[in-house]
DNA sequence: CTTATGACGAGGT
DNA sequence: CACCTCGCCATAA
């Protein structure tokens, strides 16, 4: 086991990314923001990357800050991604770009 | 203890 | 736009 998904930081971590509407995106600097852990983007990807198989968190809404799916070295699971969001209405401009003006996610 | 790694990001060229 | 460099910070080795 890689990380200890009991502690408060990972618990925090999934807790914003569960409040991400469908439709909409948020980047990893936006989730750890939100979680009040500000500079921890690189901890988001890691705690996305330690979700248990059938976990029913959106995962697939959280983008780099520059509107992309990251780079992860597994294009299927990458597509996957893409075709998740485009299955809730997210568009992908030329470049596999998302408008985050447009679809970002404005917390309350 | 020291280095390397990485689903990141800001800022410069 | 594309790259590149550097800072960041939890983890792993």
């Amino acid at each position: 086991m890689p990380i200890d998904p009991r502690r408060p930081e990972y618990q925090r971590i999934w807790a914003t990314v569960d409040a991400i509407p469908r439709g909409r995106v948020a980047t990893y600097g936006q989730v750890a923001r939100e979680a009040g852990l500000p500079r921890h983007a690189r901890m988001v990807g890691l705690a996305l990357r330690n979700l248990p198989p059938g976990s029913d968190l959106p995962w697939h809404r959280v983008l780099n800050a520059r509107g992309e799916v990251s780079d992860r070295g597994a294009p299927e699971k990458e597509r996957r991604q893409r075709r998740l969001l485009e299955r809730e209405g997210v568009r992908f401009g030329p470049g596999g770009r998302v408008d985050l003006a447009r679809h970002g996610w404005q917390p309350d």
